[in-house]
DNA sequence: CTGAAAGCGCTTACAG
DNA sequence: CTGAAAGCGCTTACAG
């Protein structure tokens, strides 16, 4: 596999802009012109070089490019799960803003470990992104310290922040926690329990929500929360059902911090001929596909995932531009689903 | 926000890796060396290194460093959905292997299209991956000039070519769409359906090894066949019950391309009133969680897909490093899950 | 509208 | 084990 000529030139091999001028006849700066600012070549020169490009099959390097503007048209996404169809919607409305503007989207997996999120970040912060999406608000030290040195536009998805100045789009997962509670309560129930599972920050947001509801109520009791560190799955969903109904025997609604735990508990109960919602009212969060179609069909909480990723994503790269937001924080909501499981 | 110093400098005002060297007192080389081969460095200087490197808040510059050494350690994975789990735990498979490595992977979405394919790869080919993983064996003519002339390794994943020279892993699709109806014939069942979606490469094998199966069976019969381009939503399984049962009354089973329809034809049956297995018999493909939870529990055919992506991202590096493959098809094999629905 | 020069921040390929 | 020189393939910042 040697090379054909035998300089000791370090050339990949690979078809370079030079290449490119050279079969064109015209300057290395007019090839780039040519390619990245069209409208500033003449259409003669312009035609020479991209039938140069087409005959070289040339394909500019991201790299150099990078290098030499010192932008790298790279933008951070950091979600702390892929299987949760959640963030891949989230994700999807991301790419549907930035895939068109020839950035270069990475996308993290912090499987929900803050030490994880920051070895990701600091690899990362590599390609000198810039911008960066991070789901939540809370982050580590070191993370913060990162991206406060970096100077890098910060957009946080999914939550709303304390913090004027911190991008973000989400909604209130305190309110929405709080609201559905507050339903289950209007429909009578007094015994509810909350099931929590992966104890992520919307998961604490959405209990203190929960209790902010049964205080209210003084409807309180630690024995109704169940909350263990294990991820999200139906299966865990059908075990916690038994669990707290062993400790709760009088427990008449469970409000599970997710649609996989509810519709694992619908399902347990229906093997256990406990009775939906009669005798058990269970509601979920986040309204995936299977909860309006299951038996009986989950009350829940539906969540504008998509949108976050689309508003999240526009806001970064009106940040990235040098833009003044016309608002830091982007409020969208929620919607109470009220089905036949609750 | 100028710079402080008036020099013309291009500078980006970041820490490089002559600021760690000339701090620590040592050459520029000397510094590179100590960050990523520090076992050629004496321990005096490798800790003065080091220590500036703490000091400086330093992150090396990934863009110079794939420019000087023509190596981008970049892989770039091309998945047709992020939506559907059975792509995101290809991804995980490769995260687990291709993260511990110092590969920044690059995750494109194809959406089940052979033009965006062709664009994402087109801008993907600027970073100069060193390596690439695609799902499925048939893409555009362009897309295979590409790859073909970047001489970039590739490995396919979840089929198996019949191509010796490809490399990939996964399980023959068209066996396991065969298996399935066979299960089926030999329950019994003699007017058995096949509904398919999206119309991906996948589907279409299933399909040929239901067509085999029947045919074999003296069973075949075109009006048995519901294929639409529609994407598989458990939404899109609920009409296509209703559209297979008025087109074909004595249906009596029906094989779903995919689980996201089977839930969705169930939860049909259960809205009105037919019973399955005993009426109608459902099956589906890829085993997703809710599928051995709902009632009744999907008989469906279990999918390596984890696996197919850990093991696909394994024979790449192996590729990338030049080492010859010990096979160059891995066949990880499916398994018939028999439940209630079947 | 076009181009010659310099430089981005690293690593290769030597030489000592 | 250490380092001076050159170069990777582009773009910036000028100058004409």
């Amino acid at each position: 596999m040697s090379r054909s000529t035998s300089t000791k030139s370090r050339a990949s091999g690979r078809v370079t802009l030079s290449d490119v001028a050279r079969l064109a006849g015209v300057a290395p700066m007019t090839a780039s012109r040519a390619i990245n600012q069209p409208e500033l070549v003449s259409s003669l020169l312009r035609q020479r070089v991209e039938q140069a490009v087409q005959e070289l099959g040339y394909v500019p390097n991201r790299a150099a490019r990078a290098l030499a503007s010192a932008q790298s048209n790279v933008i951070v996404v950091l979600v702390p799960s892929l299987s949760n169809t959640v963030f891949t919607a989230v994700l999807q409305g991301i790419q549907d803003v930035l895939d068109a503007d020839n950035y270069q989207v990475l996308i993290g997996n912090t499987r929900y470990s803050d030490a994880e999120e920051e070895k990701l970040l600091n690899i990362y912060m590599q390609s000198n992104p810039d911008g960066i999406l991070l789901c939540g608000l809370t982050h580590s030290p070191r993370v913060q310290q990162m991206l406060a040195t970096s100077k890098v536009p910060v957009v946080s998805m999914m939550d709303l922040s304390d913090d004027p100045a911190q991008l973000c789009v989400g909604f209130s997962q305190l309110d929405a926690g709080e609201t559905m509670t507050r339903y289950l309560i209007d429909k009578g129930r007094r015994r509810i329990g909350f099931m929590g599972a992966q104890l992520d920050e919307r998961t604490l947001k959405r209990r203190e929500g929960y209790r902010k509801a049964m205080m209210d109520a003084g409807l309180a009791d630690p024995q109704l929360e169940l909350m263990v560190p294990d991820p999200s799955t139906i299966a865990l969903g059908a075990e916690l059902l038994g669990r707290m109904l062993a400790r709760v025997p009088d427990c008449d609604a469970i409000f599970c911090c997710n649609d996989d735990l509810a519709h694992g508990a619908v399902y347990q109960c229906q093997r256990r001929g406990i009775a939906v919602p009669e005798r058990l009212a269970i509601c979920g969060f986040n309204d995936l596909p299977a909860s309006a179609w299951m038996k009986p069909s989950l009350t829940t909480v539906g969540t504008p995932r998509y949108r976050i990723g689309y508003e999240a994503a526009t806001m970064l790269r009106a940040a990235i531009r040098g833009e003044v937001p016309a608002q830091t924080h982007l409020d969208l909501g929620f919607t109470l689903m009220a089905r036949e499981s609750a």
